[in-house]
DNA sequence: TTAATTTAGTTTGATCGCCAAACTACTTGG
DNA sequence: CCAAGTAGTTTGGCGATCAAACTAAATTAA
């Protein structure tokens, strides 16, 4: 196996996905960011700023200006949090679930474009493959 | 084979490479889409304005400033078109070759470091099923 | 050939994303 | 109770991006 084509052969499946997920987010009039954002507030749940931000990888200061502007697209919400009076909970609303169903079915439906040429065995040596991949990275 | 575990895996692997990558650009001094630019420029080699806008996925407006940038870190430069005088070759300086030819070591030994648990066989066929996934997409 | 149209690239004004650093309000540990 | 630490906000600055108006050059049509 040589390492340069597989690198290659990654490289490439990276940026389609990438020009996909792009265009697919764009169009529903989200920035890659706010819709990164949503992704990971519908996958955790209620989260605060501070570990929000951390799991993006921004600063809380990025992240409280995000915030405002998907607060005021009324896709999520700052909840105040039960114990700590610096702190907020940020929870998708029922637009922001909206948002995020749709888009993990947008996920669901890629999935099956990309595989779709492939046979059953592939593609469980596919999923297989990526999951040690996983495991290790 | 549950489709949803497949996507799964899939946007993982996909938010994985992007951390991996964003990471190590930001380290460089660049910005991702000047990381994009050089890397396109490196691949395809002297291109005009227009082409590259248009592989990058961006207004000609967007390349000005940002060939701008480039041009002032002599990453690349402007060469006039030999026919045309409306246009430009943007083409790769010795230091932005550079630039693309780490860039291009690192994604070999990022793909080393993914495979590095998988036997031959599955690196082969993960090269095979990537091949034949990105023929249909 | 001249005039009209199209094309390549630039400029401008606006919004968003991002960071660092200074700041406010609150919590915690001594 | 007070000093130190923590959560989030604000501000100033830069880069990315678009749409739309603009310039200069090439192409097409008359």
């Amino acid at each position: 196996m040589k390492i340069e084509h597989l690198s290659k052969m990654i490289v490439e499946f990276y940026e389609k996905l990438s020009s996909w997920e792009d265009s697919v987010v764009r169009d529903s009039g989200l920035t890659t960011s706010q819709a990164h954002t949503i992704g990971i507030v519908g996958h955790e749940g209620a989260i605060k700023m501070k570990d929000l931000a951390e799991k993006i990888g921004v600063t809380t200061g990025t992240l409280t200006v995000g915030i405002d502007r998907l607060e005021k697209k009324k896709l999520l919400e700052r909840k105040p949090h039960e114990t700590d009076r610096r702190s907020f909970l940020i929870e998708l609303t029922k637009k922001g679930d909206t948002y995020f169903k749709q888009h993990h079915n947008f996920h669901i439906k890629m999935t099956q474009e990309i595989v779709s040429d492939l046979t059953q065995a592939e593609q469980t040596a596919f999923a297989n493959i990526i999951e040690k991949v996983l495991k290790k990275i």
